[in-house]
DNA sequence: TCTGGGACTGATAACGATTCTCACCCTCGG
DNA sequence: CCGAGGGTGAGAATCGTTATCAGTCCCAGA
C-alpha cells in the first residue's frame, strides 16, 4: 500500500471517496462496498493497475463485478482506462482525483508507473499542442504522454 | 505521411520498400508480394490503420496473413503497433521510415491522424522527458504523445 | 416495521479480436 | 529439375472482456 503523497489511514482517502461518491450520485449510482474496495485497490499502486492486479490486491472482489464497476466508474468519470502495448487494459483514478501526470511504460515487464513534468514545461507543451491541433480542426480534450523504455528493475 | 516525392509503379514507394527489404533481410525474412501489399496499404492512410481498414484497402489480403505479417514487420522494426482507447489495434510504418509525429485521436469516431510538433518544442520536450525519467531510474527508448478530442468531421 | 422495486452482485455463458494449426504453395540453392 | 524451408490462407482455438440472469441488498413509501 503506497498512497502517493499523504500518509493516511482510511481505505481510500476521505477526499477521494467523497469525490467518487458525488460522481456516482450524479449518475444515480450507489457507492457500494465493492466499489469502495475497488477504488481503494486502485490507490494501492503508484500507477495504473490491470484487472488481475486489482483482483490480487483484494481477493474479495469478483472478476465480473470489477469489470462492471470499472466500466461504471469510467462512465462516471472517476476512473480512466489505459491501454499500453501489452494485452491487458489498465485502470487508474481519474486525474481530477489525483494529479496531472504521465506514464513510464516498461517494454520489458509491462509495468506502468506515474511521473510528472514540471509545470512550466507542461504548460508550454499544452500550448503547443493546442496550436498544432487547431490547424487541423481538431478540438483537444486531453493529452496523453507516455515514455517507453525499461524500468529500473528490468534495466 | 504518404510517399513524399516521386510517383512510381512499385506499390509502396521505392525508398521505403528498400528500407523494409533491408530490415527483413537482416532477420532472414523474405519480402513477399503479400508483405509488399501490406506495406503499401499502410501508406495509403494518413494515420495508423486497423486490421479491417487494411483488409478494406486491399481485398486480396488474407486476415491471418495480415496479422502474421504485421507481427513479423513489427519484430523487424518496420511497423509499429498502436493501441488507442477503442477495441482495435492499429498499425503504421515505423518512424524511421517516415517522420517523428504524434497522434490526434478522435474519441467520437475513433479515427487516428498524424501531426507533428515544431522542432524546438519537440527537442525541449525530449530533454524534459529524459530528465524526468532519469530521476526514476528509467531508461527511455521513445515517447508517445497523443491528443484526445474530436476531429473536424465529428465536431 | 413491512413491502415493492430497482440497483448491485457473482457465476457463468457468450463474444470477438487475435493467435495458432496445418495442409498446401512458392521460392531459392544445388 | 528437385528438395527443403519459409509463406500462405482457411478455419479452429485462445483468452480478455461483455452480456446474461437469478438471487441479494438497499432505499422509499405505507
Amino acid at each position: 500500500m503506497t498512497a502517493p503523497t499523504h500518509a493516511d489511514e482510511t481505505p481510500a482517502g476521505p477526499d477521494i471517496d467523497d469525490e467518487v461518491l458525488l460522481l456516482l450520485r450524479r449518475a444515480d449510482q450507489r457507492y457500494t462496498t465493492g466499489r469502495r474496495r475497488l477504488v481503494a485497490a486502485l490507490q494501492s499502486g503508484d500507477g495504473p493497475l490491470t484487472i488481475n492486479q486489482i483482483l490480487d490486491v483484494d481477493r474479495s472482489l469478483a472478476q465480473s463485478s470489477v469489470y462492471r464497476n470499472l466500466m461504471v466508474l469510467e462512465q462516471v468519470g472517476a476512473v480512466v482506462r489505459i491501454v499500453t502495448r501489452d494485452e491487458f487494459a489498465r485502470y487508474e483514478l481519474a486525474e481530477h482525483l489525483t494529479e496531472h501526470h504521465h506514464h513510464l511504460i516498461c517494454t520489458s515487464c509491462g509495468d506502468v508507473a506515474d511521473f510528472a513534468l514540471d509545470d512550466s514545461m507542461e504548460s508550454s507543451l499544452d500550448e503547443a499542442l493546442h496550436k498544432a491541433a487547431d490547424t487541423r480542426g481538431f478540438a483537444v480534450d486531453a493529452h496523453r504522454l507516455d515514455l517507453l523504455g525499461t524500468c529500473g528493475d528490468c534495466g
